[in-house]
DNA sequence: AACCTCTTCAACCGCTGCGGC
DNA sequence: CGCCGCAGCGGTTGAAGAGGT
């Protein structure tokens, strides 16, 4: 009485041997944050970074515990929708192919598209400083207390992201998680945590060692004021900035890092080598 | 013990992309 | 080029269990 699409799912949620049920360890949690942060529900894609746990798992634990934490910081008037289902018609949620080749390639064109939609938004702006409006924002990231997920996440995540801010960058890169708006909350994330935080910045090579990096970069506290939008994309950056940026840059700005890295190939030579893409340095993950 | 509410999670549903014909 | 079947995705549902009254 099962069809086979039926015996396939319940294969791979259930049968299919080497994967992981419950339980999920903190570090899951949070690079699933980070990565639901980055990424928006794409959860394959989330999946493909941790290989014992099903999309299907990470959903549902998203849905059931992730969200709500990430809420219980004061929520940002997502309500019931919250972050996941406020992301659920993501612009950026294309369809990713099943093999993570695939979704590999897919993601580095989103990098690029969003080196271009950062690039362009800086060009848009009178300067680079953290733009005022990202504290309209920042009552998602900061007073609304909203988990990065809400904040980078949901409400302003690829998901999210087509509806506002989209129309603000061009219409190659409008429907990426990079929309202006997130811009401005990444680099107003960046320029506040840049002085007691050195360890984090995108300028701060060393800081990301790893995907354990990720403990380190996704210093994300739960059920507290202190969850903040910038950090997940903000470590999305730090991955790639880490192999080009030398130590003695700790002392640059964290906006100048970001910035030798967004125009390091504004003539078309992008980071695709070793330690030059965000993907690249997002593989460190160690499971 | 009975009832109700809430939570969890496996399964279902609709949709999209891809490959074969 | 269009049709068809299949694989896979993300959103949603509903049964089962847990907990409270």
């Amino acid at each position: 009485m099962r069809c086979s699409k039926s015996c396939r799912l319940r294969w791979t949620n259930y049968l299919r041997p080497g994967i992981k049920r419950g339980n999920f360890t903190d570090q899951e949690e949070k690079l699933i944050v980070h990565l639901q942060a980055l990424l928006g529900n794409r959860w394959a894609a989330i999946a493909s970074y941790l290989p014992e746990r099903t999309d299907n798992d990470i959903k549902n634990y998203w849905n059931t515990h992730l969200k709500r934490k990430l809420q219980g910081g004061g929520g940002d008037g997502d309500g019931g929708g919250g972050a996941a289902s406020a992301s659920s018609k993501p612009a950026a949620q294309r369809p990713v192919s099943s093999s993570k080749g695939q979704w590999e390639r897919r993601l580095q064109t989103d990098i690029d598209m969003a080196r271009r939609a950062l690039r362009e938004a800086l060009t848009s702006l009178d300067d680079v400083k953290p733009q005022p409006d990202a504290d309209a924002d920042a009552d998602a990231g900061g007073g609304g207390a909203t988990g990065p997920a809400a904040g980078a996440g949901a409400a302003h995540s690829p998901a999210a992201s087509s509806s506002s801010g989209a129309s603000q960058c061009s219409p190659s890169a409008a429907g990426y998680v990079l929309t202006t708006e997130n811009i401005s909350r990444m680099l107003d994330g960046w320029a506040r945590k840049g002085g007691g935080h050195a360890g984090s910045g995108p300028a701060t090579p060393g800081a990301t060692e790893s995907a354990s990096g990720s403990s380190e970069a996704s210093e994300v506290s739960y059920g507290g004021t202190a969850v903040s939008a910038p950090p997940a994309p903000a470590s999305a950056f730090e991955y790639e900035t880490k192999p080009t940026v030398t130590a003695a840059a700790a002392d640059e700005t964290q906006l100048s890092a970001i910035e030798s890295w967004l125009f390091a190939d504004v003539d078309g030579i992008e980071h695709h080598g070793p330690g030059g893409s965000l993907l690249d340095a997002s593989m460190d993950y160690a499971f």
